[in-house]
DNA sequence: CCAAAAGTGTTTATAATACACCCATGC
DNA sequence: GCATGGGTGTATTATAAACACTTTTGG
């Protein structure tokens, strides 16, 4: 074998749309290098891991959120031989799609996480922000020909819930009546369930859960 | 930092199309592990090499192919803890699209290695087989919504080849005549050259170099 | 009743498919 | 001339966008 080794972290963009708004979980390092600055958070992987055990286990200790019924995808991978001064360490950047949680709560393991709207996010420790940027762009991509919008969502949700959520990613208007009848026709996207929520005004909605399908044809967006 | 220290390599799906059909470059195994069995060329990565130089310059020496006007991408990383008997080591594997290139030369640097059509490629060493279906599934989905077919042809080619290339690479057949008016009429995906072409019998053809444009609106295929 | 959001139906514009047809070459 | 592949025009069909309209709630 060679000499030349890597220490391999994963680090994480956790998106959520909140309040009408794409963000992200964020983490204020407390140690160098960077300290002070914000993060991806992440770690490093441990002996026996594979790589996406290791990411679930920092989504867990940042959110709380078991993978279960989640997304969670390997984005890529950044060893630019200077991205951290303390030597050689390849990261692999992973891309984890969530409902809306509770601002973490201070004490907890995370209690130096908080969501930040995608937007407002500046300069971010080693090369984050590139990091970041790759996972937003997958998100939209995938927005378009998936069904992943819908793990935006809690477990029971309706049409009106889930164009926000393409509406907050893709930063656009989209008609709510063609909207409606392009998701309830696709075979598999969404299920109905037996309740419908009053959400104050207006007619009630009907409740559904994520549906089996995975891929979407045709695409969501056109140009 | 941590103790846990991994090696990294870079393995490469190289493709092309030959005769129709959609191949890749494997290398026999001359040492061990695996010794004597196929596998995707690649190699570690050097102390102050970036992981995209580490495959471009694999991609050289096994096709003598620099990576101008080729296209190299990554892939994804794989690092399960037993992917390679030797101890750790974390794989990139990178996808890299080239034109038809002669049969590698015994005696050169790439004297092991040789192209096999990937519907007939069984099983590879370490995890390569899995490395290898992400590369061909990446080069599928790609073709649907960017002009990277052409990066499958040569220099100055011809209408039917870039179709050859689709249909080689999709397994289906496409209707040459609407083929043609969607490439031509799709702006930036093909640039004209003065030269005409005849290729035995029929209407010589018109030849085309690559466009500037790289995505694909609306995508090539249709379910 | 009115406002507001949910949900349906219908028209219209646009794009994809199928395929008839003409063009330019080799033999 | 005729076979062969290159290339264009056009009718048909499927799809998406626009929007009028009905439904069901809270006040």
């Amino acid at each position: 074998m060679r000499g030349n080794l890597f220490a391999v972290a994963v680090d994480l963009v956790i998106l959520t749309v909140r309040e009408g708004v794409l963000s992200t979980l964020l983490v204020r390092r407390g140690v160098a290098p960077f300290l002070g600055e914000l993060a991806l958070p992440g770690g490093f992987v441990l002996p026996h891991e594979d790589l996406l055990d290791s990411a679930a286990r920092e989504l867990v200790e940042e959110t709380g959120l078991t993978i279960t019924g989640h997304h969670l995808e390997q984005l890529a991978s950044y060893a630019a031989p200077d991205r951290d001064p303390r030597g050689r360490v390849l990261s692999v950047g992973h891309l984890a799609l969530v409902p809306d949680l509770p601002e973490p709560q201070a004490g907890s393991d995370a209690a130096a996480s908080a969501w930040y709207p995608v937007a407002e996010v500046g300069h971010l420790a080693f090369d984050h922000d590139r990091i970041l940027a790759a996972g937003v762009e997958r998100a939209r991509a995938k927005l378009e020909y998936t069904t992943l919008a819908a793990t935006f969502c809690p477990p029971e949700f309706t049409v009106s819930q889930l164009r926000g959520i393409y509406e907050a990613v893709w930063g656009t208007e989209l008609d709510p009546r063609n909207f409606q009848r392009k998701v309830t026709n696709t075979p598999g996207f969404l299920v109905p369930t037996a309740r419908k929520v009053s959400t104050g005004r207006g007619r009630p909605a009907q409740l559904f859960r994520r549906g089996e399908a995975t891929s979407l044809h045709p695409p969501m967006l056109r140009d």
